[in-house]
DNA sequence: TTCTATTTGATATAATTTTATCGAATTAGG
DNA sequence: CCTAATTCGATAAAATTATATCAAATAGAA
């Protein structure tokens, strides 16, 4: 069984599918099931949960649901619960302070950062501290998972701060292409990304052409 | 020169490179620059590019940086400014809704609706309407583009009304997969999926293991 | 002018990811 | 107990994407 290789396409998926998983009631799922779900090819979907199960699926009825749910939980690492701090809290940042569903996915906010704060305020259940005592914090508390939250000009130096306190894990939701040592992780939530394809769907929509299709992946 | 195609992993980048170039104050630009820059292979970012110029590079000076950047921004359609509707008024969307920067990607936000709104009323420079204003309104603007920022439970019953409004692509920020018609494009913007990403990465390296590149793209 | 280094653009190869096919296992239903 | 329908898992083929190689063009130096 082991711990098995996914491609990150597949690692993309893996989060659908433990979602749909987990809001459902059916005793077992195959991957035909999944596949339909989703609209996606059915060995693709058979591919991706053999990467993560651990018992396997038997023929004729699947898998099992609750264990299937597990090997991806552990899989995704959605068991070992790690911290996480803030870079940058105006709406953005105070939207992904107050989302609720962190803690499913194996994020804990404790702290965010802002420099705009001059004294430490309690937004919600966290507690937001002048920028200038991240890095010590973050230190002490051996924190590894950092998300930034600031526009692009401060970007780089948040970045910067971070992996000299010891961040390995960087959450990027400015638009700025960050540079990181080979050891960080930095993982881009790029709107311009997704305004792209989509803009570019509704001016070839608007001309003529309507061959783009609709791929959720 | 025609109109030409290009790939959904070109797509993605396209917007890195416009940026960059945005940024930047040189004459010329040439592919082996960019390719340094982000760290790709020079050859990806010439057929990148080669995708996108009108005009083509010239041996040994590279591209013209300006005549780049409108080829870039013709290509991936920000210059036919798309006005957008967006659903779902809490945190996440009013970061939207203030966020200067969309005009710049050919996005414009012109309403807002929630359901949760019992009148009108104005967030920054956009009005955000009771949720069953929303229908008519679009109807009436012709409306292509709707940005779903509620939570998993109503975003496909929004997603439905912006589809029967004439809603014909769809920028989702609910971890729910949306089901629409072939016609209608939807762009997830699930921060699981990134969060799947960043999570085992974690996981790994407190393990042992720490082969995981650093892959931006 | 001629030589050299750089850069494009085209073609070819390799790697990755997706999709198709098939046999074996197993369950449900007769 | 037999049969038919599913489903998995493995292997093979196809499609997409990334990388390597090379000739032609050209700017700039000698």
């Amino acid at each position: 069984m082991k711990k098995k290789t996914c491609s990150l396409q597949t690692m993309r998926r893996l989060p659908y599918y433990l979602y749909h998983l987990r809001s459902s009631t059916e005793e077992n799922v195959s991957a035909a099931m999944i596949a339909r779900e989703f609209k996606l090819n059915e060995v693709q979907v058979r591919k991706d949960l053999a990467a993560v199960s651990t018992s396997g699926g038997s023929p004729r009825k699947g898998f099992r649901r609750v264990s299937l749910i597990k090997d991806l939980e552990e899989f995704l690492g959605y068991n070992n619960i790690n911290d996480a701090i803030i870079v940058g809290v105006g709406h953005l940042g105070k939207a992904l302070i107050n989302f609720k569903g962190f803690k499913d996915y194996g994020i804990n906010i404790v702290m965010g950062f802002d420099k705009a704060f001059k004294h430490e305020e309690q937004i919600g259940k966290t507690t937001v501290f002048p920028m200038k005592k991240m890095k010590n914090m973050v230190q002490r508390m051996r924190i590894k998972l950092g998300i930034i939250t600031v526009n692009q000009e401060s970007a780089q130096y948040v970045c910067d701060q971070m992996i000299e306190a010891g961040i390995k894990a960087i959450w990027n939701f400015s638009p700025y292409m960050l540079k990181v040592p080979e050891d960080v992780l930095v993982q881009n939530e790029n709107m311009a990304m997704s305004l792209a394809v989509l803009s570019k769907h509704l001016t070839e929509e608007a001309t003529e052409e309507k061959e783009v299709v609709a791929k959720v992946f």
